[in-house]
DNA sequence: AATTAGTTTATAATAGTTCTAAAGTGAAAA
DNA sequence: TTTTCACTTTAGAACTATTATAAACTAATT
């Protein structure tokens, strides 16, 4: 992904790319394998990574904006940190709470040979399979 | 479950029954079903129920040690509360967004005909599955 | 009844996140 | 281009959920 598909990707979300936007959906989408990051952990990272500086408003707002848009997803961790995930499609987790790690899995490496059905009135929306791990 | 299984369930746990504790543990787990709250709907609740005064610190503090003691399990919704669950036994979620209730599945309810193996070195601590409905 | 270790309480502190409003900036219009 | 203006960034305040503190209280043992 290069950059103008970044910009391409900020414009078709209607998302004006500032400098910040796109230094951010460069860091957080030019890549090979999927990432997940709590806003903490972007921050440092982006701080260490980048010449540039970020108000830590600025990554909350550009976070949701890019949420708002599509391009990431919110993984549910315990915890009170927020977990996000660049991989937007419909998939599952690993946690390793040893280290408090996420790991994607692949949807088709998760069959259900039986899942309740919906309560009366009300339809699945998705289903989120998360495996704890231990050592 | 009576009173003196409640005196019994503390005092096994090396909870002390304080009248808070009983109280709690009372509204807690003399029901027929599985009930799920955060502490903020517990508070409100025993305010709305009890006669008793309950410093929030207290439910803190006591859910906490209930938890720790094995009577409560706790649940990860998205959002910044904690939810806990009375069903301590291995089993699944529905989660309504309408009205931020969750609802219990039986762990028979879910069969996995597939699921991946856990990585390098790792293993399986537990599979935690949550169904997101809509209307 | 006296002691004491565990508990409750009000309040302060903390962590993560959201809000605010002033200053800055992309991009459309002149 | 320059001007304009809506959108964005920023620092800091505010907020929410939770945890820590330390003084007052209490269950249970002596």
């Amino acid at each position: 992904m290069k950059k103008i598909d970044i910009l391409k990707k900020l414009r078709s979300s209607g998302l004006r790319p500032t400098k910040q936007r796109v230094e951010i959906a460069k860091f957080l989408f030019e890549r090979e394998k999927t990432f997940h990051f709590t806003v903490e952990s972007l921050d440092k990272l982006l701080a260490k990574k980048t010449t540039s500086k970020f108000a830590l408003a600025t990554i909350y707002n550009t976070i949701h904006a890019f949420k708002a848009a599509g391009h990431l997803s919110e993984v549910e961790v315990k915890g009170k940190k927020t977990y996000f995930d660049t991989n937007i499609s419909n998939h599952h987790h690993f946690y390793d709470s040893e280290n408090s790690e996420l790991i994607d899995i692949e949807a088709n490496e998760v069959v259900f040979q039986k899942l309740p059905k919906a309560p009366n009135g009300k339809k699945i929306k998705n289903v989120e399979v998360f495996i704890n791990l231990k050592n």
